[in-house]
DNA sequence: TACCTATTTGAATCCTGGTTCAACAAGTCA
DNA sequence: TGACTTGTTGAACCAGGATTCAAATAGGTA
């Protein structure tokens, strides 16, 4: 039998195993069996703790993107200058690679929230908590008078933020030609438009 | 018993009905008696047509893709001004509210995408074609003297694929604030910069 | 018209996945 | 130690979806 658990830190398990159980089959292919595989369970121990299979999922996607956002401040948290604080934002907000767990899941997410309101919400949610991230950021620059914005601070961020969800597609798709690295550069070449700053990695 | 058809015609039929059930029910968790009943068929008569349903599904996004991608150069083949063609460019690649079913059908196939070499491979070739198009438009308006551009052709090219793509996905998950008027306006703010031209609709 | 073939149905069958629940195991606490 | 609580299993059960196929039928054709 595996090992028995305390209610919490067996639904944090699980949320975990249906983070990687969506992953590999889908946000709506997802069945029971495969997240208590995943798990080391048997399907009626995650009923046992999610009677109802949708609070899970939804728990678990709650729980990736808080988790993707948290890393990205956590990255930026040390960093004064405006401008490489810019430029670490940028980088945080793409996957390493087509497979990275944190992205992915989110993109599981995108066709799903045009049918599921509770998805749509935190889609929406998350998109706007990365927009006031960067909002802050262009406009310490800009009062420090390191920035020179050429457009509102919320379209500069906004814009920042939808080229991170595009790009992130692209990257988890396996687009040929753009990777992480050219993402990060055609990010940046808009953000010196729009900042007027050169941006250069130190 | 439904109207019995040419070959030809049925496959057409149930590529459509398989479009119509994926956008109801996710790309990776429609059915086949879904697909059956959408194209008023039984689940016989599909695997008829296709044995294996993988082919259907894979048919008809790719059918939806050309669709989709028809549409837009429909749309802009009649205008000769390239300022008012990229204006209406922008436009076409943005889906008309939160119901589009165009749109709908390829945001559901971004999760997909990281699982399946095909669908990414369809997603990517869209991608490509869509920035030759910006580009076509934004070198000719280079020629004309009319653009002043601000950055390569085939980085602006990306970047206003990417804004489609990214707030194609916002409203589907239907953002409060970010419709498709909103999302025009906001691509369009970065188009002036990266062209030097005040686009301005007629 | 009568035949032939392609298309469609409907029922039978198999299979998969969700749900339930009695029994059991592992802690916990008096 | 023994009673109690909580987490887990495994088997039984059920629902529904996929698959198969013989039979029915519509259209085309000679």
């Amino acid at each position: 039998m595996a090992q028995r658990k305390s209610r919490a830190d067996r639904r944090m398990d699980l949320i975990d195993a249906a983070r990687r159980a969506m992953i590999q089959h889908g946000a709506e292919g997802v069945h029971l069996n495969q997240i208590a595989e995943e798990a080391g369970l048997t399907s009626g121990a995650v009923l046992y703790h999610y009677p109802d299979l949708r609070d899970l999922l939804i728990e678990a996607h709650h729980a990736g993107m808080e988790r993707f956002y948290e890393q990205r401040i956590k990255k930026i948290s040390g960093i004064a200058d405006p401008a490489q604080k810019l430029i670490t934002t940028i980088r945080s907000g793409l996957p390493e690679g087509p497979d990275d767990a944190g992205v992915r899941l989110l993109c599981e997410l995108g066709g799903a929230a045009g049918r599921n309101r509770v998805y749509g919400t935190l889609l929406t949610t998350l998109f706007d908590r990365q927009v006031s991230m960067y909002q802050t950021i262009l406009e310490t620059g800009a009062a420090q008078g390191i920035f020179t914005l050429a457009q509102a601070s919320e379209t500069i961020s906004r814009t920042l933020v939808a080229l991170e969800d595009a790009y992130g597609y692209r990257i988890i798709a396996r687009h040929h030609s753009i990777g992480p690295n050219e993402a990060v550069e055609l990010i940046l070449d808009y953000a010196r438009l729009a900042t007027g700053h050169e941006l250069r990695p130190e």
